[in-house]
DNA sequence: GCAGGCGCGATACTCAGTACCCTCCGAGCG
DNA sequence: CGCTCGGAGGGTACTGAGTATCGCGCCTGC
């Protein structure tokens, strides 16, 4: 009819009153301890619209995830041949901070939840597994080519995920007090430290080998390299003269 | 009894009949359209059974992790001072491969089920997760004190799982044809160049030595560096050792 | 004003997982 | 010898997530 009394509250979208009632129940008694029927109850609107609005109940947890993952994804595929790999999949990760930092109140909530409930840390993890894949995904293809590049896009993307995902959770464990962003900064630039190399290092240079003398050949990892150079010798001439003896790539 | 009554614990009971049962039927039509009531059927057992030896009905396609990650964590809680941790987590990580390569026809099959089944995809996910939660764990372990200990065992791990993941997938997606152990060792050997540190001492040390004796400052070119490094350092971080030194880019 | 589309609700069904109770069987004990 | 006790297995019934189907009402476009 006419009357707008009946409709609640003009239209914050089903969708927002799903999450807002299952939050409230779910902090109340617990997740398992909720059932599906009580949401839409509360949510006043009929159960089929709650799986119209969410595949699962776990999904209902997790209610922004799917578009920042679409925001990776973009964030990704705008990328261009100018940037550095390792650091716009570390750009990237921010992107999920983000998101996090955006409602603090809710994300210690919610990490609270998935601490405690074992099928909600099941369904996050896979949630994770699916920004990781994207940031492997887009190493892979800038690392086409190189010698073992899908390795170290895998082995990337899983460094950047467990760095973001380190600081974030200590983050979210002190209740979401103090500065989230440097926190991820600081593991991040852990990460890229590791892995982002002089873009292209050449390579180089003399060099002399053994434990304690000459003779000594390829020893064992944890033996000693002795390297003599001119100081102004070139350092792609070092590196270059490195991976000879060394006879690594 | 009559029969094989002690020494071996007589193990293979209801138990393998129900993973049997259940692969032949997942093979025949598929995870999602077997039901576990089909299950205990063909197995001849009650329904009830199924659950008493797999919590769900995803258990049924792994029964041999909960061992392993057993081992795994035994092989951890082994470990002594004298082991070098980056190492002794990728060989516990070998522990993995060693079960996927003791039935790698099992193992292909159970690849290909769960590449197909977002729901196994999703379980994989977390068993996954607990063997890098005992790697991470273990880690913490030996890194406590460091600065940013956390952190690099959670990275480290996160690093060796993908590193093994890649490995054992490539090898699954061919089938199981080619040397799975010499793939793991090649994509671990990346993972251990990179963070293995030369028990806390830096990757590399150059020392400045200039014709003139000690004391020269920043000498003029045409005097030496020398540089002390461990041969299994990586690379890139010799190279950055030399930059410092030489102060150059 | 009418027709069609669609968002929503209601009912009914499948199946995973759980609780409860039963039986069977071997072991110990009166 | 029979009784009990305990544990492994089976059967029945229930809860709750997720799906299929239908019917209604509202809004839109002709």
């Amino acid at each position: 009819m006419s009357s707008s009394s009946a409709v609640p509250a003009a239209k914050p979208p089903i969708r927002d009153a799903l999450v807002a009632a299952a939050f409230r129940l779910f902090l109340e008694r617990g997740y398992e301890q909720t059932t599906v029927d009580d949401i839409v109850a509360l949510a006043g609107v009929g159960r089929r619209s709650f799986f119209r609005y969410f595949p699962s109940k776990e999904d209902v947890v997790f209610p922004d995830h799917e578009g920042c993952l679409a925001d990776m994804t973009a964030f990704l595929a705008a990328s261009g041949p100018e940037h550095e790999p390792v650091r716009r999949v570390c750009d990237a990760a921010r992107l999920v901070l983000r998101m996090y930092a955006e409602n603090p109140a809710f994300s210690v909530q919610r990490y609270r939840l998935t601490r405690q409930v074992p099928g909600l840390r099941a369904y996050e993890l896979s949630v994770v597994w699916r920004y990781e894949r994207a940031l492997a995904e887009y190493l892979r293809g800038r690392f086409a080519g190189r010698p073992d590049g899908t390795l170290r896009a895998d082995v990337i993307a899983a460094a950047v995920v467990a760095a973001h995902n380190n600081a974030l959770r200590s983050w979210l464990r002190s209740d979401g007090v103090g500065d989230a962003g440097a926190a991820v900064d600081h593991a991040l630039a852990y990460v890229h430290r590791t892995y982002a190399r002089p873009a292209d290092a050449p390579a180089a240079a003399a060099v002399r080998s053994g434990p304690a003398g000459p003779g000594g050949g390829p020893g064992p990892a944890g033996d000693v390299v002795v390297l003599v150079s001119r100081r102004d010798a070139p350092l792609w001439r070092v590196v270059q003269e490195l991976e000879t003896v060394l006879g690594r790539p």
